[in-house]
DNA sequence: TTACGCCCTGGAGTATGCTCTAAGGTTTCA
DNA sequence: TGAAACCTTAGAGCATACTCCAGGGCGTAA
């Protein structure tokens, strides 16, 4: 299977794959090139891609799906470790959650007691 | 007052005051320079400077910080105006908040499933 | 054979917001 | 006078994840 299709398949553009394989999260076999120098996709790293898909949907930098890719290399990826990652992200996630809803409590709080306040906050940098 | 002072009174370190100066957030008046051309920086910069940091806690982008002085610097700096800006922000955060809230629902999903579930899912991309 | 689509490479550019470096000049204090 | 602290500039580098480009080669159908 030649880039193009590859493409069409998982939704990557061409730059993406040769992207993602130039920072080692997928790797070509030893025969992944034609006479024409082309790259050819096996099945496995089609199915590599479409994890990178999902797991990048769920909000995973690449840095962090390198890891996953890891423990898949090592035979690691077993229900505890995979549970252990998603746990850290869901940690990470309602951390951000968090910190968000703070900042509307601290907007909102801004606008509704804007006249004869907001502005001098604004301009002196007073706003907490 | 040069920038030493400025950096320490603001938090900010010289290269970003600096680099603020250079994007065009901030800029010194004519007399803006010590005969050792030295920066030195006004109260109205410096009270600019204390603005930007309080606008910038509230999550607002260096370009978002800029309409909101530009404002200012138009006179424009109203009770509407800020209110219009500030409920704009509120919105984007409450979007990303909703996003946020979504993928932790399906990330927990995962994880609660995992067991003879997961590990599939994800070698097959299949997550949705 | 030729046209067209597909693919190759290395390298630059994008966006955001700094951060660091090199190589020098200025101020201040003892 | 000399050291230490402070300041100057232009330009490169960082992190993230691509995206685009020029200048070429490959594959296939008419």
């Amino acid at each position: 299977m030649r880039i193009g299709e590859v493409s069409r398949l998982t939704g990557f553009t061409p730059d993406t794959l040769r992207w993602y394989e130039k920072i080692g999260l997928i790797s070509l076999e030893e025969n992944g090139r034609t006479t024409g120098n082309y790259r050819t996709y096996s099945e496995e790293v089609l199915a590599r891609l479409f994890l990178i898909k999902s797991v990048k949907n769920l909000g995973f930098s690449l840095k962090e799906i390198q890891l996953l890719l890891d423990l898949e290399e090592e035979q690691n990826l077993t229900c505890e470790s995979i549970s252990g990652v998603f746990n850290q992200k869901i940690e990470q996630v309602k951390n951000k959650i968090q910190a968000l809803q703070e900042l509307q409590v601290k907007l909102s709080d801004l606008v509704h007691t804007c006249p004869g306040n907001c502005k001098e906050h604004i301009q002196k940098g007073t706003i907490k």
